[in-house]
DNA sequence: ATGAAAGCGCTAACAT
DNA sequence: ATGTTAGCGCTTTCAT
């Protein structure tokens, strides 16, 4: 494989004047860099990145942590990022955490053996701590789920406005027994969105009942399954569900369906997220949806100008509730 | 940042020996080691992937090439592909061509460039000509999709078998007329999977109808959908459906629900690849699995030990029918 | 406008 | 068992 000092030889000039060619860089003379690039043509010379990012002390790698790639949540967001780093010349490296410290690390480490220019978190289970020490020395971004007093920029949504949103939109319709089918609350999206969830029925004179709220360990079709089950269970069942994945949705309508009752006659469901599958659903899922596209774009801009060394602020975005089959009968 | 050279010096000895504890070289003396690891440590050494890098002309990234993560049967093959990479220490760069040859074109480039050292393409609209130039320098391995005459190895499972396999139980069931929603032609994973089709209607007597076959431009929810509509006004409906990708047959299944009938005993329907979802829809979808995670696992290995420069051979794995509700009267 | 040369951080061949 | 040194391929400063 031909290297720099070859297409110099071939050229007969010195490497730094290819070097110039290749970076485009306008002092070169016209007829120096036509020589430099029939050169290089006549070798099939592509200039080495491991040497270049040797050099230039970086990688032109991000890396995204995510916790599981099977949330069409995070496929979106990715997107953007994605676009936002090829236009400009940054590859991302999507690592998945399975939620697991010792995967979590591994990926860490990428960037501390400069591997990675920089993290965008998107893991509600990251190692806070881990992740603000890093920051000392690292960019990085976090979007979606962020640690509030880190210190470290974040992108997200009004999650706790959203919920409000999304459960208004129930009692409007009239229902007064809503349950919720949250996450843990040890993460802050979920602790965010229970408190939409209780002003909402606070604002319209609707009391609380402990038993309609579930909380599942993932944001699965199966739980939202299991959820459901236990709702179904209640001596005084729901007629409503705000569920705060649209998979956990997806599971809910599944088990309701189950049990021969009818979306939305006979309960009524809400998600969040409005992934795609969402709308692929008989009926079709009423949700929150995320710009997640945006998120995606505009956290690898925060991330590539961190990365540049300026300053980025945090930033939140607005969330649309969609409404469909399954709230309206 | 700290160095190896720090390091060296911080712990009185050469940077050779430090390079040698950082390897796990057993040519040093235990007392010179813990000299050595009490200098990493209090420099808060960390090892720079770019110099090691450089230095073993390796990147130790590999770069999977998927027309779109939005394809849920490749998020399965990617988590094998991960578990593999990791476990050897290479990381993998997700590149979505979205089918663009000039998004294609940037993704070779990485590995032209020395960013990757081997790809996994899965991309059916991969150019096959670049793909052969490429592979003549660099380490290649085609999964699911292939170019036969390519010579580059590929592992996938029997296209012809599964589809043959899918339609024979539907006229084991009763029926006569079964639409197939195909997709291009110019696939090759396309024509197997219609052999598969004709023979089986072939081998059980029945007559081909040209009519009842549709082709679509993407394996998505959309294009089931209006599939499904195309199929729906022919004066001799169907009355079974075999789509070729999970995500066409829930568009069919939408379309079919749409149009008031029922599934399956208006339309029985079977799809492909066992994605997450076919198992969350209502009615359950009847599918062909394909071992997916296996398939990556088996793809990066084949990578891996082609990087190093072995020989790898080309490998059909099984695949499966899995009978649901939706052939289930 | 071009060239010479240093150096990014590491590994490994060779020497001791 | 350890050290010296060359060199991986590139960019950039300093000279000219």
């Amino acid at each position: 494989m031909a290297n720099i000092q070859h297409v110099a030889r071939q050229a007969g000039v010195s490497v730094a004047t290819v070097s110039r060619v290749l970076n485009g860089q306008d002092t070169v003379s016209a007829k120096t860099r036509i020589k430099v690039e029939d050169a290089i043509k006549k070798l099939n010379y592509e200039p080495s990145m491991l040497g270049r990012n040797l050099r230039n002390s970086e990688s032109r790698i991000l890396l995204i942590l995510i916790p599981s790639i099977k949330n069409p949540f995070y496929l979106e967001v990715i997107k953007g990022i994605e676009n936002i780093a090829i236009s400009q010349n940054y590859n991302i490296l999507l690592c998945e955490t399975d939620s697991n410290p010792e995967r979590e690390n591994i990926y860490f480490d990428l960037v501390r053996k400069k591997m990675a220019d920089g993290i965008i978190s998107m893991d509600p289970a990251v190692n806070v701590e881990t992740l603000k020490k890093l920051a000392e020395n690292h960019a990085i971004i976090q979007c979606s789920e962020y640690a509030e007093d880190s210190g470290i920029p974040y992108i997200t949504i009004d999650n706790e406005e959203a919920s409000y949103l999304a459960v208004k939109h129930l009692i409007k319709l009239g229902h007064e027994k809503i349950a919720l089918v949250n996450s843990d609350e040890k993460y802050l999206y979920a602790r965010q969105r229970k408190l939409g969830y209780v002003r909402a029925l606070k604002e319209h004179g609707l009391s609380m009942n402990e038993q309609y709220i579930i909380h599942t360990e993932e944001l699965g079709f199966e739980q939202g399954q299991q959820a459901m089950k236990k709702i179904m269970q209640l001596a005084d069942r729901p007629t409503a569900v705000f569920a705060v994945s649209d998979l956990l949705a997806i599971g809910a309508l599944k088990e309701i369906n189950a049990n021969g009752l009818h979306v939305p006659n006979d309960m009524a469901v809400v998600g969040f997220d409005k992934i795609d599958f969402s709308n692929m659903t008989n009926p079709t899922l009423t949700t929150i949806a995320q710009p997640m596209y945006k998120m995606g774009t505009i956290a690898a801009k925060m991330l590539i100008n961190q990365i540049k060394g300026e300053h980025v602020d945090s930033i939140i975005l607005d969330h649309e509730l969609v409404i469909r089959e399954s709230t309206l009968g």
